[in-house]
DNA sequence: CGTTTTCAGGAAAACGTTTTCCAAAAATTC
DNA sequence: GAATTTTTGGAAAACGTTTTCCTGAAAACG
C-alpha cells in the first residue's frame, strides 16, 4: 500500500507537508503543492480514511437508526427512501452512513447499542420514528456521547436537532379539502398510535377541523397497520361518510375493507407512497419527501457536529391526489 | 475516551496482555483473563475499532453495491430486502455493512469507485444484479483489490463468487404449471433485458418449455420496466391465450393493460414480490427470498475473505400463487 | 541596513490498537 | 537436580495519518 511516507519521500518532502497538501491548509506554496501532487498522481496514491480518522479523532461516520417494528411491511417504500436519501447526501458531504436496524428498540438494552456505537466510532445518529419520550432513546440520545437529528420526533436540545413536517397543519388541509370536496359530515378518523408524536399532532390537525366546520368524528386507533384499519373499517365505516386514516396504508387497509362490504366510501390517506397507485383507486393524500427528509436530517447532523446548536426543521409538504395514473406514465 | 493502555495499568498487566485478552488468544492465564475482564468493565471500556482495523489491516467493511437504475421505481421492495438480509447477517458476522448506491453505473469511472472504496477500506464488495460481463465491473472485480460476490450475475473466479436462484429452471417450472392450468398454447413472453444474464436463463427455461409442450411463444423485451411491458401487452395480448413476464413489476403492467383492454388473460410472473398482492388480482410466480439471498452473500464474502476460493451458489426457490388475502392476513 | 514580522516547510509526538519477538517462570524430562 | 521444553506475559515497533511546535528564510519595516 502506497502511503503519504512514499508521497512524501517521492516528492522531496515532509510527511506533514504532504499532508497539508491533502488537507488543503494554506501554508504550502504553490510550487510545493504541484509537486505534491504529481507524485500522488505518480504513485496513485489513496489517502487512508482508518488512519485520518484514528488520528483526527474524526470519523464522520453516521447511524441511520431504523425501528424495524414500525417498518415491518415489506410494502413500506419508507425506509427505503430514508436510506437512499441519507446516503446520497452523506456521499455528498464526504461522511459515511451505517444503517443499523433495530428490533424491538424499547426492549434493547441501550448500553449495547451505545456500546456498538461507540466501538464504531460513530459520532452523529438519525432516529427515525423514535421520540425522545422512549425511554431507550432518551437514554442514548442523553449519552451525551452522539449528536442526534430526531426524524418525526421532538426533542430539541444543544445536541438535537428535530425534523419533520407539520403534521397537525398537513392533515388539518387535506381534511378540509376532502370533506369539502366529498360534502361528508360524520368521519371516521383511523389514529395512528397512542403517544405517538406524529400520531397525536395529526389527530390535532383533525379536531381543529371538526370544530371549524362542526364535523362529527369518531376516532379509533389503527397502530398504522393495513390489518386493524382494515378491521377497524370494517366495524364503523356503514353508518360515517367517510374514512380518514393517518397513513396510506391504513388508508389501503380502509379500501380492501369497503371493497369486501362492497359499499363506497371516500377515503383520505396521509404519507403519499408510491404502492398508494397500485392499490387502484384515487385519493387525497399528503405527500411527504421522505428522501429529503433523510438527507436534510444528515445536512442537519453535520452542523450540529461542527458545534452548532440543535432546532426544530420543519418541513414542508404537499397535498396531493394519487391516482391510478400517477404511477404508470 | 478510555483505551487499553488504561485497562493495562488498572489491572497492573501489560498492554499487549489486554490485547490478548480482548482477541482471546490461548497464552493468558484464567488468573490473568480474569484481572483484566474486571479492570474493562470497571473502566467501562470499549475497544476502538479504527485504532483496530489500522493496526492490523483488517477492516471488516463490505460494500453492498446497488444498481440505482435497475431499480428506480420507489415501488420495488427488492433492495430493501438486499440490504436487510445484508446488514443484519453483516451484524452477526461481526462486519460492516456500506450501502452504495450507483446510478448510471456503466459510465461511471471504475478509477473512481476503487478510489473511493479503497479510501474507505472496503475489503469485500456485493455487487447486485451487474454481471461481469459489464465492461465497469469487470474493472472492479479484476482490480484485484477487493473480494467479490455478485448476485444475479455470473463470474466465479478465485476472489469472486456468484449467487442467484436456477433462473432457467425456476421459469420452466412456474411457467409449466401456469400453462397447464390455464391450459394455454399461444403465450406473449415479456423477457428483461436483452443480454442480462437472468434475463437470458429465464428465456432458455420458457424456451426448454415451448420446445417440450409444442407452445407459440412470441417473445419481447420489456427491460423489466412496467410501463413497457404495459405497452407491450397492449400491442400484443389480444390475439394470445396468456402473459407470461420475467418480472412480477412487468406482470402488474400486463395486467394493468388488460384492464384497460378490458379483456381477460392470465399472467405469470416472477420474483414473488408483495406488491403484487397489491394489484389485486391473483396470480402464478416464482418466489425469491432476496434477503436470504443477500444474507448468503455476505457469508460468502466472510468466507472469500478468508481465503477460501471463488464458487457458484444457487438459492433455493419457490412456486407460489400470490393471492389478494395473502398479504393482508 | 539592522530588526521585526510573516511564511513555508520540517521533525516528531500522538491517535489506540495488533503483533512479533523475547525473557522469565513454570513444568516436564531424563 | 540439571537440562530442556512449555507457558505466560512484557517491551516495543508498526499501522498511516494529523497536528503542534519549531526553525530558517524571505519579506516588510523603520
Amino acid at each position: 500500500m502506497v502511503s503519504i511516507r512514499d508521497v512524501a519521500k517521492r516528492a522531496g518532502v515532509a510527511i506533514s507537508t504532504v499532508s497539508k497538501v491533502l488537507n488543503h491548509y494554506p501554508n504550502v506554496s504553490a510550487e510545493t503543492r504541484e509537486k505534491v501532487n504529481v507524485a500522488i498522481e505518480e504513485l496513485g496514491f489513496v489517502p487512508n480514511s482508518i488512519a485520518s480518522a484514528l488520528s483526527s479523532k474524526k470519523t464522520g461516520r453516521l447511524a441511520l437508526v431504523l425501528d424495524m417494528d414500525k417498518h415491518a411491511q415489506s410494502v413500506d417504500e419508507i425506509p427505503m427512501q430514508y436510506i437512499v436519501g441519507a446516503i446520497n447526501k452523506a456521499k455528498e458531504l464526504g461522511l459515511d452512513i451505517i444503517t443499523v436496524f433495530f428490533t424491538m428498540i424499547q426492549e434493547m438494552s441501550v448500553d449495547e447499542m451505545i456500546r456498538y456505537f461507540q466501538s464504531q466510532s460513530i459520532e452523529g445518529l438519525i432516529i427515525c420514528g423514535l421520540s425522545k419520550h422512549d425511554k431507550a432513546i432518551y437514554k442514548l440520545v442523553k449519552s451525551g456521547k452522539f449528536k442526534s437529528v430526531l426524524i418525526d420526533a421532538p426533542g430539541v436540545d444543544a445536541n438535537t436537532s428535530s425534523i419533520h413536517i407539520d403534521n397537525t397543519k398537513a392533515q388539518y388541509e387535506v381534511a378540509k379539502k376532502f370533506v369539502l370536496e366529498s360534502e361528508s359530515r360524520k368521519i371516521l378518523y383511523i389514529a395512528g398510535k397512542k403517544n405517538g408524536y406524529v400520531s397525536e399532532e395529526r389527530l390535532k390537525g383533525i379536531r381543529q377541523l371538526a370544530d371549524e366546520l362542526g364535523l362529527t368524528i369518531f376516532i379509533r386507533t389503527g397502530n398504522f397497520s393495513e390489518l386493524e384499519a382494515r378491521k377497524l373499517t370494517m366495524q364503523y365505516a356503514k353508518n360515517k361518510d367517510a374514512i380518514i386514516c393517518a397513513s396510506d396504508l391504513m388508508a389501503i387497509g380502509a379500501m380492501k375493507a369497503l371493497i369486501d362490504m362492497d359499499i363506497y366510501r371516500p377515503v383520505c390517506g396521509f404519507d403519499g407512497v408510491s404502492l398508494m397507485g397500485y392499490a387502484g383507486k384515487q385519493m387525497h393524500t399528503v405527500k411527504q419527501d421522505f428522501s429529503s427528509i433523510a438527507a436534510s436530517a444528515v445536512e442537519e447532523l453535520s452542523r450540529l457536529m461542527e458545534g452548532e446548536s440543535g432546532r426544530e426543521i420543519i418541513m414542508p409538504h404537499e397535498l396531493i391526489r394519487i391516482k391510478y395514473l400517477d404511477v404508470i406514465s
